[in-house]
DNA sequence: TATAAATAAGATAAAATAGTCTTATAACTT
DNA sequence: AAGTTATAAGACTATTTTATCTTATTTATA
């Protein structure tokens, strides 16, 4: 598996964030019942976004979640980093420690490319222009194809 | 994570024996050393690729474990694929079921081609290519890089 | 035939990840 | 000021992955 689960949630959350209005805060209730992801799970996910700075949150009645500027501008490379960490962009393929450009594993060279490529799709297109193609191309976020760019 | 920690041993453990003599059997136990895995864990991961077909293994005093004729011709994939299964290389990368072309999420085609080089990447060369090109270029394969292709 | 060397298999344990529940805290509303 | 609505935080549980330990079973050899 590429992403944790948690990141996949976070990716997610992050993507339906977007395609709402920039200036209103999203309960977290609304988005956990959206998405179809446990209430108190995403709660923890969405708090390591926040603490990135990537999202806020406020208190109270009409309080919720809703993207920093910071995080509209940012990739779901950002969104990943935030919650897998990066590992996935600097380890050898095979968990060997040592391995390096002198002393290269079987796979070095060709996972360096490889993973490269996976970064760069990940950082393809911010926050704020997935949700625009999102809206144009109405693309499906939820399980049951039925998420409304709104 | 791309592949699971019992993957990667996997992996190491097939170089490893690709490295060596195509005819004797290597004990687990000298591999286990070899490589600094487990013993026993490593002995369950190869118990899943004998089972594939892509090793055998053999009882008693000088038995152990080596590619088969079909493994030597494999490739990392067909490895990777019978630890972990193939589900990286069939799911959508925010784990959306019904994700597809006809119904896309936001990640769909960057990740048709993503996951695509990682697939290439894998199936470029098989274990008696990856043996070779080891001895030519003494590429590294344990922990502290002392690994010797033999 | 007995012993030793090896894999096979099953039980158990430990650690990491995923998920739930409860209580605290902040902010709005009346 | 009291009640309501929301996130924050911590404890707890469940599941999966990783790792270990023990007991078979197979095979060679003395």
């Amino acid at each position: 598996m590429l992403l944790s689960k948690s990141c996949v949630y976070g990716l997610r959350a992050s993507i339906y964030l977007a395609s709402k209005k920039d200036d209103t805060f999203i309960s977290i209730k609304e988005m956990s019942a959206g998405l179809n992801i446990s209430f108190h799970f995403l709660t923890k996910i969405l708090q390591q976004l926040t603490s990135a700075n990537l999202m806020e949150s406020y208190k109270g009645p009409n309080g919720g979640i809703k993207l920093t500027k910071k995080g509209r501008d940012s990739t779901l490379l950002d969104m990943v980093i935030a919650i897998d960490g990066p590992e996935l962009f600097t380890q050898c393929a095979l968990g060997l420690p040592g391995c390096g450009s002198k002393d290269p594993c079987p796979l070095h060279d060709s996972w360096l490319e490889t993973r490269t490529s996976i970064q760069e799709m990940l950082e393809r297109t911010t926050l704020d222009e997935i949700a625009k193609e999102g809206k144009e191309k109405q693309f499906r976020l939820m399980e049951d194809g039925n998420f409304q760019w709104s």
